[in-house]
DNA sequence: TTATTTCGAACCGTTGCGTCTCGTTATCTA
DNA sequence: TAGATAACGAGACGCAACGGTTCGAAATAA
């Protein structure tokens, strides 16, 4: 989530003692990875983490939460989770490079499976999931909201008439998430085309 | 789900031994139901249905694989899922209607919070999901399946052009699903509005 | 050096799972 | 009516994983 504060050190005063080992903290994450990829979010424990990691379950409750809190962290390391947001010029230019982008992160099979394990579990256990809205939706919700809000500034006429900035990223992010938790057909370029016919009237 | 086939009996062919108890399927459904209220989907248990419910565990077995299909068929049993799709003549009307249905499907919390743990089983459980999408989510998408086949038998110009009946209703149901597993704010008259704004061009 | 902290490893008691076995009860068939 | 059959409540069983604790060793700052 955050690498952790872990144990309590108030802030980055330097403290006697061991320091964190940065081996075990990789060694944890591409263990659960990999543990993730071969038997699912149902075969992951943190007893198979900490076996396969070679280090004890201790190391892994002192710096994480729960085991999808060590998930998270995997696929944050794993696929870089940041968008460009860059500039095109235009409210449907930015539109589509972000849809471009988004579609480029869940494309693989395996962030794909660990966004929907890391999405149930946050309506499974309730703190992980405050720490996943705002570690994770919140910031992609942020995303867009920087390209609407050009468009806006730009004087764009925007979107739909009538259709407040909430509801254009519910659209966007609920079809994605839609997508990928129930009917599970890949996010392709024609999603892309039909968001950006809804969402942007510029063209049709 | 499905009052489940239970132990094989090959058709309605009336066989020896003693009949299901109703009583207990009831008892079943209603503890499952009183107990995710109280404690949430963490806190359900085969054995704390069993015991709520004054019956063995493999009484439950017998008919469920899952707590997770117990659950279903209580929330089934609770609020009922099915929807008129009355004929209102539009396009826009019968979405306007159907909308409103949906939503007051999911108003309650705890119709929410059912719907929402199921979501997250249907995650981690694959043979489970697979029940879940056939006998859920793939039934809503073909009642909003007759809404649009209605329109587009009317001649109506239905909604944006270039946009396909799967994408309308991954539109559709990705936002309310997204507002209930995301941002878990209200479904509400407003976002029927703007829902409609999108997807029924008709008037603006 | 000494105090402090993390490390790997092992050991608990607890919980829930899923299966199995009782003896009992109800229902269909002969 | 008698016997076969199947679901019933209840509970015991082994298993897996949890979450917490303890231990000596290793590393690091004061």
């Amino acid at each position: 989530m955050n690498d952790n504060p872990g144990p309590d050190h108030a802030a980055g005063r330097a403290r006697p003692g061991r320091k964190r080992s940065e081996d075990s903290r990789r060694a944890i994450l591409a263990a659960a990875f990999q543990i993730f990829t071969e038997a699912g979010y149902a075969g992951l424990t943190v007893e198979g983490i900490a076996a396969r990691a070679g280090c004890g379950k201790q190391t892994i409750y002192r710096w994480w939460k729960t085991k999808a809190d060590v998930l998270f962290d995997a696929l944050a390391q794993k696929s870089e989770l940041h968008i460009p947001l860059t500039d095109t010029g235009t409210y449907e230019g930015d539109l589509r490079a972000f849809l471009a982008a988004t579609f480029a992160l869940g494309d693989t099979p395996q962030v794909r499976d660990m966004l929907c394990a890391l999405m149930a579990e946050a309506q499974i256990d309730p703190e992980f999931g405050e720490r996943f809205r705002t570690a994770f939706l919140q910031r992609r919700r942020d995303a867009l909201g920087v390209v609407l809000g050009r468009a806006r500034a730009r004087g764009e006429p925007g979107p739909v008439p009538g259709l407040s900035t909430s509801t254009i990223m519910d659209i966007v992010f609920g079809t994605l998430w839609y997508r990928v938790l129930a009917t599970r057909e890949p996010l392709d370029q024609a999603l892309v085309e039909e968001l950006l016919a809804v969402l942007a009237p510029s063209r049709d």
